[in-house]
DNA sequence: ATGTAAGCGAGACGGTACGTCGTGTCTTGTT
DNA sequence: AACAAGACACGACGTACCGTCTCGCTTACAT
């Protein structure tokens, strides 16, 4: 077996990416959305924050939102680990109850709006929802499954209708501002999927 | 006494609104709004289409999204019907299946994109809630009302809850598009919230 | 005969185009000029230098020469006075001295970076040939002509040809700057289109 | 003492100056003169063109007009043919002539060009003007020193000055463009430049 | 034969200016 | 005083080149 030979281990030609650059314009965002807010934000500040040209950032991300989407990625990569409480209840009052408490905090403000960047700019839509709208639904239907396999609920239970039935108050509640993502609302939404899974066994 | 001391009555001095430039405005805005999507949409370009100077188009709307909010009001004003049908089952299929119905056409994307500038524009945020999200909620509860006042659900069902439980998985879908705005939706959708709205005295 | 039927009387309809944003436009430009020389012009500089949009500048100039000419048209509107001595070897020398002793200060520079860029932008060279070379010549040639129509030199002399033996030799040494526009150089031109003008008679 | 020890027989260490590469860029950049013109020439696009890296363009040339100097001193090379055809008069024709109609082909375009980077450019202009300007000048002041030294002209004759009569003109028609190089001009330039030449005799 | 130094392609980098667009305000004359 | 028209200051947009840099790879001389 040849190093050479492997296709990853071929350099590519030209001057590599700077990772100075890169990791400049992640906390220059991260600073400007700090001070200024979402709205604040433009392609030319960002820029001039990091010390970066303007044709370095559009090298590399299409539009503002995309570079936001990418430091809200790097943020939540520690966030990763998906216990298994062995209960559905008690996992789903965990998921559902980290989830509003993170959307409670200033995260909140930056993914309402990453959502609306969505409905305004088609190209950017797909990213997001592929990278946070259906990641997030893949890691609650993960839980219903494990409970569906362990018999704490039917079986033939619409996965994907429930995860509607959790994201759904969570993103209008977020969106619109009327209520708080508390507790409470976490487990009444626990419990509303749970109470809905097996109404057709009642 | 006569009427012209009536501050009321008093005309304003000068000349008055113009009500043709009203109607220029708002049919302008609803030809772009089809020819060219909300995106589409400038001051700028809808007071050439209107044939209106864009002081004027300043004087009576502050920014692009109030003037569609306008249009969106005025389109829905023939749909305030709301009948009883002597049942909330029912009634609330009906609701929901003719939200379901009328999100599905044109007027879906655009009340996304205004939701989206809810976002974006605090300032606008204010009124699209008070007129659109509010107005609607009120509705539903309405229906649900009669229904706990007919016995057919619980009296201390918490309604607020409720209504998140509807219009959630409603403007969820309607914002990520990853499923139809069917029927069966819309009758789950009921069906949830007469799960929900009875768990209690199971 | 009605006042509202002169179509010079009819005011433009919108607001009047700012004296006072043309001024700053102009006086900005004289500014930089003498404080970076032409190279250093953009039209980004003289928009901050005047306070002044850059919209505003596109709207009546398509580029720097064209506003550079402009300075440089209003310098010149004193100097037309074209007196006539009597004499043509006179009036040349008096016409070709003036021409070399306004070259050989400030504006020599700005005229050859005019002519340099009306060699690389098409669309420059015309207003520049219309306004600046055009506009010499035929000053130079009406003296020709007068000195003509007074017998001084030959009647079935190429004007034309005079012109390019005065002007050629002018803007050569201006552009390459091998030799100084002195008096001797400007009376040597003055005999030598005598000279010329007369050699068929010779 | 040996050859090896004489500095410049002494080798560069290192790889040699790529005579392929200069190849490509000189006709890659004739190739894009005639493609896209003067204008359309950049570092960045000739490098591309000659599949030549940026650096390799700027370790050899400063900027775009010094590689189109030297496409056009390559094209040159074949005419430095001088012949002596026993009188000025003939000598100054054809030279007069040759230089007007290379000037009225292609290559006139690219020289006016090259004129106008050197007003722009001063570092530019000291190179264009000792290979182009002061290289031809000196060509056309041998055939009139020769003439001189046959006694066909004065022997005080400014030569300076009578280049700039010749030179001037051509160039003055060449920049703007208002009259043709044609034979007709040739020769009234080289009986201008003999009438000039004689004048004090006369 | 091997080390080492320069030339090479590729292309990313920090910049600057470009010309355009939309914003919200203003200044006209007209109605 | 409200209107249509449109000029204005502002500022972000996305693009094009600039000239410099950092890579990995030749190439060819000097040991």
């Amino acid at each position: 077996m040849n190093a050479s030979s492997d296709p990853a281990a071929r350099a590519a030609p030209g001057r590599p990416r700077s990772r100075q650059a890169f990791e400049a314009v992640m906390s220059a965002t991260e600073t400007l959305l700090r001070a200024e807010g979402y709205r604040g934000l433009t392609m030319e500040g960002i820029a001039k924050a990091a010390g970066v040209g303007k044709p370095t950032l559009y090298r590399w991300w299409p539009n503002v939102p995309s570079i936001v989407m990418e430091v809200m990625k790097r943020q939540a990569e520690e966030e990763i680990a998906d216990s298994d409480s062995g209960s559905v209840r008690s996992d789903l009052i965990r998921f559902i109850g980290g989830t509003c408490e993170k959307l409670s905090g200033p995260s909140g403000e930056i993914m309402s709006s990453l959502m609306a960047e969505a409905q305004l700019n088609p190209e950017f839509a797909a990213a997001f929802r592929e990278e946070f709208i259906s990641a997030r639904r893949e890691r609650l239907i993960a839980i219903l499954r494990r409970g569906a396999a362990r018999g704490e609920l039917s079986e033939d239970a619409d996965m994907e209708w429930l995860a509607d039935l959790v994201y759904g108050p969570i993103w209008y509640r977020l969106l619109n501002g009327h209520a708080a993502l508390d507790e409470r609302f976490a487990s009444s939404l626990a419990e509303a999927v749970l109470l809905n899974a097996n109404k057709s066994a009642g």
